[in-house]
RNA sequence: GCCCAAGUGGCGGAAUUGGUAUACGCGGUGGACUUAAAAUCCGCUUCCUUUACCGGAUUAUGGGUUCGAGUCCCAUCUUGGGCACCA
């Protein structure tokens, strides 16, 4: 007999299924041999960006769950679709070319070209006629093409505004792409700028992308996080009148903040600036509310200041301005100035002071709010700290164990006129209905998410399909006119004129439309456009009539599994996005992208930190596959390291023992030693087991029940039937080793089925505890078992039982699922 | 601060519906084979007591419900993740 080497078998099955183009899938592919219809799969990963360091463990853990499932699926006989392709814009392959002068284009070919050969090294039964490619002229044709359709219903749109600007990678970002207050790519502390930018207009979708997350089999993390992104928030707007102190400046120099807020929420008639409008999600304590609070940057300020405030407000708004959005996250001791004026409290008529403070954020709600400090935190703290007066509206219920100073719960309502006694959830809706009686507020809902900022300032991505006329007014490219090619340039630095490095292609930028001359935008798309449809691309990878073929989306898609590990509100709520919007429009007929998102852990290093080259500690999978343990050894050792969606340290000794197990395999296959046991009882529990496992995911315990039947079979002695079981069993993990052992044996690799009689035991070890303690295990028939009398005196034989019950026993428990009988003494 | 998840041997982890806690693997250890080592094969391996059996304790901590709790409830501690002045 042979030693087992993987080495040796993987290449020649990898040669095999490239030959046969093993995993081609098809729409067509309908029927099973036998005439059963195949019910279809489609499953993916989070394509990966090929970085010039190749794959890495974290990407073999991904791709190997998505494999599993694959071939288990394929095993049972489902028309599976299992594409692959590559992320391919972005910063790197462009900071590269910078540096190097190779071009993106020609990097990127080179990444692809490993990636691919290394992912072909881990056996995937990737259907590899479907590869694709971001930056591939053939796709973002249609990324450019889909952005036209979001154009043409005025979801893409641009607007100038502050935005999120980083000043080493010299590029505005979204606000997914900011974390802490810093660039997701180069961790340099991100700047406000002031910009003209393309946008998608995601709020459009805000509630039904909210709304559906209930009904996605998805991770609860995922869907938390989702849900406080768009951050919904239901309420009121109501708005104060202001009484204008004497020597408040009544000639308006009011600064232009309505582009800043995208909206014209201020550019008003003289009577609305004569008010404040703020948002409260509690109208119910209106009674309460006895100051207002502006954000240093709300334009009625200037207005509201007096002669003796002016200083102090000018200075307290120059000091907010010096803070950087960290440092005001960062200190969250309240501080802020009074302007001077007053405004009215509409419920109660009163007089109440309206000060500045950047607590209020401009860039939600209206930039403003009414101060209830009796009922809620922040304002409570305010109003300590300025010795500002603090009205209770809300009774505490007499039960609450909440002895704060400051409620913020439900209880009746008091001091607050004819609205005494009603319950605060019954007096938010009464409140707001006398609101708009009075024409001086209505009920409101406002949203966290803000609309999704797609410009780069960028070389290496996919052109915006738009052009200036002389005006400056942007036209589309006709369709007809696609795909915007990237125009060669020498050098694709961006230099700060805020402009990306296709403004250097002088002649690239000059475009006739309708015969007339313009100029191309030369701001690209954020990468997360182009992954944001390539779910369905790849039903038709290369139709160059269409994005997607509708009859192959209608069969394939949506996408049944989606396995990832990152993205959580960028690419996984915008794919949601698009999915509705190209639903609305007729190109798909499903509203929800993916039925069934897996979200994988992380692997790190050996000792838990996170590989990374810096720190020296990264684990290449390719050594590990080169060093003799073979590509079959890695992916079974990557499934048996933990459960899939929990992070998991490598370690390199347990590799060895799965190493251990697949060279036992080996053995059990082809030292030709077959003997006639009857192994039906653990061949079939092992069958089930595995069969169960793999359908509620749980890969771990799939193999070590794959290993304990080994170890079970080393010492029976294993039939041939046992070890064609094993063969198709290992198919997922170990599709190499397995096809070897199928070959060897001369079986289908069809998913083997269980038999449930023969799980059945003659005799049945049932465990007799007394007073819950474990006293005993006996043996009876599978007859006597199911005679809880029987079992009873059988127990009540036993010497040690004995010892434990010396008198009649008050009570008897027998549970025959469990095989268990509880004795009460 | 708020929300969520988790805490089980020396280590990674298992226990699917409240029913034998510690499966499987690593590490350790003893033996077989070998001149020897590696590889391989066969044992043992939660802790305490014990040559062994028997017994006792144990799933972060403290309570509770139950015939029976790693699993359910309450409180506390720790770790990880998310959100973080969002009115």
């Amino acid at each position: 007999m042979d030693k087992y080497d993987p080495i040796k078998i993987e290449e020649k099955w990898q040669k095999i299924w490239e030959k046969e183009q093993a995993f081609k899938a098809s729409e067509d592919n309908l029927k099973t041999a036998d005439g059963r219809p195949r019910a279809k799969m489609y499953l993916a990963e989070m394509f990966p960006y090929p970085s010039g360091a190749g794959l890495h463990v974290g990407h073999v853990r991904n791709f190997t769950i998505v494999d599993v499932l694959a071939r288990f699926y394929r095993q049972q006989e489902m028309n599976v679709l299992r594409p692959f392709g590559y992320d391919t814009f972005g910063l790197p392959a462009e900071n590269y070319a910078i540096k190097t002068g190779i071009s993106p284009k020609e990097a990127t070919k080179t990444n692809i070209d490993n990636f691919r050969k290394q992912a072909k090294r881990l056996g995937l039964a990737i259907d590899w006629s479907r590869e694709i490619n971001t930056s591939d002229p053939e796709y973002y044709r249609w990324t450019q093409w889909c952005f036209l359709q979001l154009y043409k219903k005025g979801l893409a749109y641009r607007k100038e505004s502050e935005q999120w600007w980083c000043p080493v990678d010299q590029t505005v970002l979204a606000n997914e792409q900011v974390e802490g207050g810093k660039c997701w790519r180069c961790g340099h502390e991100v700047e406000k700028k002031k910009m003209k930018q393309w946008f998608f207009k995601i709020t459009d979708y805000a509630d039904e992308l909210l709304d559906d997350l209930s009904s996605l089999d998805w991770p609860e993390k995922i869907k938390v996080m989702q849900k406080n992104w768009i951050g919904r928030s239901e309420g009121a707007e109501i708005r104060f009148q202001i009484i204008f102190s004497d020597t408040a400046e009544k000639s308006r120099h009011v600064r232009d903040f309505s582009a800043e807020l995208g909206s014209s929420r201020w550019d008003s008639s003289s009577e609305e600036e004569s008010q404040i409008c703020v948002f409260t999600t509690r109208p119910d304590t209106l009674f309460g509310a006895t100051f207002l609070v502006l954000a240093p940057e709300h334009p009625l300020v200037a207005s509201l200041v007096t002669d003796e405030t002016r200083e102090k407000v000018e200075a307290y708004i120059k000091e907010t301005q010096k803070k950087s959005d960290i440092e005001r996250q960062e200190n969250k001791e309240k501080t802020g100035v009074f302007t001077g004026s007053y405004a009215i409290n509409p419920a109660t008529g009163e007089k109440i002071p309206i000060w500045i403070a950047d607590y209020v954020l401009i860039g939600y709600g209206e930039g403003a709010i009414m101060a209830v400090p009796a009922h809620d935190e922040r304002d409570y703290e305010f109003a300590k700290k300025f010795d500002l007066p603090i009205k209770t509206v809300i009774e505490k219920p007499e039960n609450s164990d909440d002895d704060s100073e400051c409620y913020g719960g439900e209880g009746k309502l008091v001091n607050s006129g004819e609205f005494n006694g009603r319950d605060a959830s019954d007096a938010r809706e009464q409140i707001v209905a006398w609101l708009e009686e009075q024409g001086i507020g209505k009920g409101k809902v406002t949203y966290k998410m803000r609309d999704w900022l797609i410009s780069r300032q960028r070389y290496w991505g996919c052109p915006i399909p738009i052009a200036y006329d002389k005006n400056g007014d942007p036209h589309p490219i006709p369709e007809d006119q696609l795909p915007v090619l990237i125009p060669e340039v020498e050098d694709y630095k961006p230099d700060n004129s805020g402009r990306s490095a296709l403004a250097k292609a002088k002649d690239w930028l000059k475009v006739t439309i309708d015969g007339e001359e313009m100029t191309r935008e030369t701001d690209t798309l954020d990468g997360y456009a182009c992954s944001s449809w390539y779910l369905w691309r790849y039903v038709s990878p290369h139709d160059n009539q269409s994005a997607w073929n509708k009859d192959a989306i209608k069969y394939w898609a949506p996408t049944d599994i989606y396995v990832g590990a990152d993205h959580a509100v960028a690419h996984l709520l915008y794919i949601r996005f698009w999915c509705k919007f190209f639903a609305d429009e007729g190109y798909l007929p499903f509203r929800e992208p993916v039925k069934t998102l897996l979200y994988n852990g992380y692997i790190n290093a050996p000792d838990g930190r996170k590989m990374s080259k810096s720190k020296g500690n990264v684990i290449d999978p390719l050594d590990v596959i080169n060093s003799g343990y073979g590509a079959d050894t890695l992916r079974t050792y990557e499934m048996f390291i933990g459960p899939y969606d929990q992070d998991a340290s490598w370690d390199t000794n347990s590799i060895g023992g799965v190493y251990r197990f697949l060279s036992r395999c080996w053995t059990l296959c082809f030292n030709n030693n077959f003997s006639k046991n009857d192994n039906n009882l653990i061949r079939n529990k092992t069958i089930k087991r595995v069969t169960q496992d793999l359908h509620r995911r749980s890969f771990n315990t799939a193999v070590a029940a794959l290993m304990e039947y080994v170890n079970e079979l080393y010492k029976a002695g294993p039939e041939k039937e046992d070890v064609i079981a094993l063969a198709k069993l290992l198919g997922p993990f170990a599709p190499h080793l397995s096809a070897e052992m199928l070959e060897s044996l001369g079986a289908d690799d069809v998913w083997p089925t269980w038999d449930e009689a023969a799980l059945i035991e003659d005799e049945i070890e049932i465990v007799v505890q007394v007073n819950g303690k474990l006293r005993a295990k006996i043996k009876i028939s599978a007859e006597g078992a199911k005679n809880q009398a029987a079992v009873e005196s059988k127990a009540l034989e036993d010497e040690n039982v004995q010892k434990f019950v010396k008198s009649t026993p008050k009570k008897t428990i027998y549970v025959e699922r469990a095989k268990l009988l509880n004795i009460v003494a």
